[in-house]
This record gives structure tokens, sequence and C-alpha cells, in this order.
DNA sequence: CCGCGATGGTAAAGTGTTTCACCGTGGAGT
DNA sequence: ACTCCACGGTGAAACACTTTACCATCGCGG
């Protein structure tokens, strides 16, 4: 059920170009094979395959193969005489039947959670992007999945990999319950949790430093003289959720504020979650004089909310959000929040998980910093 | 070089699950094959294979392959027997190999323009959501593909479907500078644009009633006593944009507004784009009273440019968006806008794509509708 | 009783690469 | 002068399916 262990592929590899660029440059000289041939087709009404190209280049199929794969066996002055070849042809070798041939497919699955329009979220699609350039820039193709339940229940997940589709995947967004992330450990599919993390599992991980980004809030809002602060919290499931209350908890219990957990609201990481959230916690704590809420699309909700109870930002309640989404500086007033490197934690992940592919590492667990990104909706605690 | 002509795949096509689900029903029964065989693994080490359930089911290979394809030659019967030996060995079709057998690989891509970090935005990823769902359901896969410059120019576009990557395209987000969109049809490889239209090269697309959503906001504004109206828009280039435009245009002519260009203002499709244009527009006229957006993301742009500049909304000034983005409803105060069905727009991409795929449809123009979202960025008009 | 078409299944030929065992040649070492 | 190895390249066997001829059997009408 385990792909069978083989060679890693080579580094520069054949992905169709016959530059071949898997390494980070940008792209293949490409002389423009402009020969008379019409692009791509031959006399005959037929595909020009490898064949073809062996016989007009007067070698064997197997030397045009090793040119497609820059095997150093060859001699420059044959490899010439193929690519000539190759791009009066306009020849491009099919990756299906490369795929079959080799055990690669060089394509990476992105999983996500069954969240309706979970896209439309962009902290997602920041995720997403960085993950897509990247891949794109080695040379894999990027295949979106949603980890809906009957699939996780049918083991469609390993399906992915048996079924061939995929060389290695990437799941965002699952939480403690979504215990089937540990299968592709346990089969020896390459995997990488983005942006989060599973310790109980030794799941592969690239994440943000939460707990940085909560110490920072924490020390800023303290800086501004507030002592009666509210938190609208995600999911405890998620590991980096807890983290970030875990630290709001012991800085809290450190100043020696004395907030109990009627402190804190579940803000389900959505928009209206977090504006009901706040309405508890208004109605509990009137003398509240800040809210820190988990991600963005809480502090938006925060915010909607405390503008529709007659509550000032940040004259009487100062707001935090966290991940900095592109949206957070454009709204009233714009939010102050935890910048985190998305786009670049997207980047890492997909190296990451191809260099877990071709088995250049095993363990990899790194950290991005976070920062503080100051703007409106932040401002000196009230006095009473 | 275009794709040889074949029969489309039957409607009930192998996908793997040995149920046979292609059609829209959720998921095949899938009795759960647990047999006494650790679950995709004979007794050797190797992975299971059609030989090997046609060895076991005692008929030929030829056989065990029709039963997957539901070949109605097949009798109950041994269809039956085939399906056991299926499930007991937990076989999965080696899904690179059907491809390269069959005509097909049951996979689409998503072509985005190169902006950076477009997936973040909303409007694509709830496209997006759309297609993959309903692309999902119907047994196929989706992957993701950028638009770079270089990679028109090099016709990687073409590359696609020549190295056998997917079986067609759906494009978002592109303009009529795009020349490459005539290529596909040209060369016989199907393709659909999503949410966007270009009749200069009749492409085949879907897409929302531009022209009834602006009218509807024009006619509520008009209601609302509107008189000083500015259009903050997006680039000419893109025909809805300009649909949009010309209707704005039209109305305020027809109300004999006497409105002329130095009311328009291009805002980027972006929310510092948005802004700007809402400056100078008001520098120009600092009478103005409503601005109509051309998307969500220039009208938050607009409504923090006026914040910024002292101005009230809905008091001083109306916002209407154009979108409905998700977290419209969410800021400062809830924006106005028109709805558009972003997520219906990508299943119904979807599905008539696999239609073009099948050659069961040639044309497609289809045109969803849109409506009016009530918030709180639009009032009355201040009397002067 | 013979021929014929429909039925249900089979053997074998693709599908377009990669990879592996092998081979001829030429130069260096002894 | 002879062995031996390195070099550059070749032929053919995988890879795991689909598809297309083709074949045997059987029922039935003439």
């Amino acid at each position: 059920m385990a792909r069978s262990t083989a060679n890693p592929p080579a580094d520069a590899s054949s992905n169709g170009r016959h530059g071949g660029s898997d390494s980070d440059r940008p792209a293949p000289p490409v002389a423009n094979g402009g020969s008379a041939v019409a692009n791509g087709v031959e006399k005959s009404g037929k595909r020009v395959g490898i064949r073809d190209v062996a016989k007009l280049a007067e070698v064997s199929v197997a030397t045009v193969s090793m040119v497609l794969n820059h095997n150093p066996k060859i001699t420059s002055a044959t490899r010439e005489k193929v690519r000539r070849v190759m791009e009066d042809t306009g020849y491009q070798p099919n990756r299906i039947a490369q795929s079959l041939s080799s055990k690669y497919t060089r394509m990476l699955a992105v999983i996500l959670p069954t969240v309706r329009h979970v896209l439309a979220d962009p902290y997602f699609g920041e995720l997403i992007s960085g993950i897509c350039d990247r891949a794109e820039r080695r040379g894999h193709k990027v295949v979106l999945e949603h980890a809906k339940p009957d699939w996780v229940r049918d083991q469609r997940h390993l399906e992915l990999f048996d079924r061939r589709f995929v060389d290695g995947v990437l799941c965002i967004g699952f939480n403690d319950h979504h215990g089937f992330l540990e299968d592709f450990r346990s089969h020896g599919c390459p995997m990488l949790a983005v942006n989060s993390e599973f310790p109980q599992w030794g799941v592969d991980h690239v994440v943000s430093d939460y707990a940085g980004g909560a110490d920072q809030v924490m020390t800023y809002l303290f800086q501004l003289g507030h002592e009666k602060i509210g938190m609208v919290h995600g999911a405890f499931e998620i590991a980096t959720a807890r983290v970030v209350c875990e630290v709001f908890g012991r800085r809290v219990d450190e100043a020696g504020l004395g907030l109990d957990n009627t402190w804190l609201e579940d803000g389900l990481f959505t928009e209206i979650g977090g504006a009901e959230a706040a309405e508890r916690l208004l109605a509990r704590h009137p003398d509240i004089t800040a809210i820190f809420a988990g991600n963005d699309k809480m502090a938006l909700g925060v915010m909607h909310q405390l503008s529709v109870m007659g509550k000032r930002v940040p004259d009487d309640i100062s707001v935090v959000g966290y991940d900095d989404l592109q949206h957070a500086a454009f709204v009233n007033p714009a939010l102050s929040t935890v910048h985190v490197p998305l786009y670049e934690v997207g980047v890492r992940s997909a190296d990451r998980l191809i260099e877990l592919i071709r088995k250049r590492t095993d363990a990899v667990s790194e950290v991005l910093p976070t920062h503080l990104k100051l703007r409106g909706s932040t401002a000196i605690a009230p006095r009473n």
C-alpha cells in the first residue's frame, strides 16, 4: 500500500520544457523552436512522440529520454543534436507516460477541510497562493482536494497515493479530531501540515510563531494600559489556537490581573462567531477595554458588534486581530493585528514537501516569525 | 496538435471506486471491502493490479477493465464476481495507466492571471470553491495554473493539453489583452471563461448578469434621491466592467443628470485603487452624494478613504459595491452591494466544461441573475 | 438441419515513456 | 601486445491499463 521506495528523481528531471528548469531558475531560454514545421505537428496528423524524435535525430529512444532527463551519460554533441530535433518538431513529452514509467507524478495535493466556501477565506487563499507559486517554480502542479467526511471514512485520502494522483500532500486547517492525518505518515506518504501542528502525531509541519505573536500583542496591550482584556479565540482542538490562549492566560496571570475564564469566548473562527462572542463578553464585563481576537475574521465580527452596540473603536475598546489579511488595513478603523507571513508559509511548505518527496530530508518542523502590525483599532486604555 | 477526436467517455466511467459514481450521486455505497486481506496489499509486497484481480476472479483482464468501465457487455453475475474480488483485495485502478490508455485524464485546470496573491482574493476563492465542489462530484480533479507572461509567450497554455495534463480549462479574471484565450478554441481544446466574456473571440462562458445588477443599483440610487453620483470602475479591458459603466452612463443620461466623464474614475479593482479614485472624485466634485464601485474591494477602499477625509457613510455619501464578498456584511457600515452568485457560477462552469469535454454540447453562454443586497452603506441623499 | 445474428467474453495490440542489462570502441596500464 | 575499464549509447522489457478484433456458444427461423 505504501509507495514502494525508489530513487528520488534527480534534481534536474524532465519537465517538458527542453531547457530543463527543475531548479529555481525562472524559466529556460527556449529559443522558440520555430522551424518551418507547424508547431508540434509532423507531416502526418499524428502527434510527435519520442520515437519520432529518435528517428529524426538518428539516435535511440533511450538516448532521447536521457537527454530529456539530463542524464550525464550523454555527450553535449548528441544532446544538442537531439535538442534541435525536439525544437524543430515541437516535441513535448507526454507527461502521463512519463509518470507511468517513472515513480513520480510531479503533482501535489492541497487538502482542505469541508467548510462551506473554504477557498473564499483569504487565509487559505494566501497560503495556497504561496504553495502554488513555489510548486510551479519547482515543476510541480497543485491539485485541490476537500476532506469530506465520507472521503476519509472510505480511506480516499490514501487513494490519492495508491492511484498515483500525487507525490505528496499539504494539509491546511485541520484539528486534533482529524485522525486521518496520521495515516499518511504510517503509510509512508509524504505529507506536511501547513501553518498548523500536531505534536501528538509527529506530523511534519511549517508553522508561524503563534506564541510569539500572542506575546507581542499582550505586551502591547499592557503598554497601552489595558487591564480588562477579553479574548475571542478559535476552537481548542487546534494546537495553534490553544497556544495563543495559553499565552494570553499566562501573561494575564503574570500581570496579576485576575481575569478568569469568563474573559474567554469561542468565536468559531468566523465573523459571525466573533460578533456573538463580543456580545457575550460585553454583557458579562461591561468594563472591558480591549479584545484580542484569534484571527482577523473574528476581529471584524467583534468590531461590527461593538459598533452595533454603540461602542467606539478604539476610543472605548481596543481590538486586535491575528493574521493580517489583505483587507484588514481597509476596514474602519483599520485593524491592528499580528502579521502572519501566510504567503511565505505556503512557499516554505511547498519547498519542504518537495524535499520530503525526494527524500532529501526527513523531519521538518519549521517556524516562521510573526510581528505586530499596528493600525487604528488600538489606543490607550480609557481611564475609568 | 489539437487533441485527436475520439469518443467521449461514457457517463459511467471508471473512477476508481468500484461503485462507479460519475453521475451526481453523492458517493457509492462501498460495502467496506474488509476481508481478511490487509487493505490493498496482497500476500506479496506488490501492489495489486488489474492482472491480479483477473486471475483471482478467473476472468480475463479485459473483463475486469470492462467491469471497471461499466461496459454493458458484462453479465451482472460476472460483474459481481469481479466486484467481490476487487473489494477483497482493495484493488484500485492506477489512474495514470487509465489516462495513458484512454483519452481522458479527468483533470480540469483553473487558469488565473498573475496578480500577486490572486488566490487571497475571495472573489476568485468563491468561484474556485464552486468549481472544485462540482468537479469533485463529477469525478474530476482541479489543478491550479497561473498565466505568467512567459507562460503564454512560450505557448505553455497549450502544453496543458499537449502533454496531457488536463481535459479542459476554466479561465478566470482575464481581459481583452489576453489573446491567448483564443488559442484554446482554435486548437480544439475545451475551455470556458468563468464570470467573464469575450464576444470578440466567441469564447464559451458562464457569467453573471452585470448589466442587470448595475441597473438595479442605479434605480435604487435614484430612488434615494441621489443625483451627484460617482463611479469607481475596474479596467475597461474587461467586458463585464465595461457593461457596468455603460449601464451607469445610460441611466445617468436618461435621467438627464448631465454627469460627464469626470464622474468616472478607475479603481484598478483594488482597495488602494478604490481609495485613490475616491480621493480624486471628491477633489473634483465635493458635492458628490453617492459612489458606485465596480467591486467590493474598491468599495472598501472608497469607504476607507471617505472616513479618512472625514466624510460619513452613509450620512454624507452613500457607497454601493459589487460582488457581495463574505466580509462585506461585517465592515462598518455594512456594505450595500450587488450579490453575485459566485459559488454558483463556479458550479455551473464546471458542469458546462465537463459537458464540453464530453462533446455533449458545443456553444455555452449562460447568464446567472444578480440582485441587490441592501445594508448600511446607503441612505437617502442628503439635501443640500 | 443448417446458417445466422446476438451474446458474453478473450487475446493481443496499443499507449509513450523510463530503465536496465548489455555492447562496441578506444585508451590506459602492465 | 593484451587485458581491462570507462565511455556513450542501444534494444527491449517494464509500467498498468483500454480497446479492438475475434471467437465460441446458443437460440431461432427457414
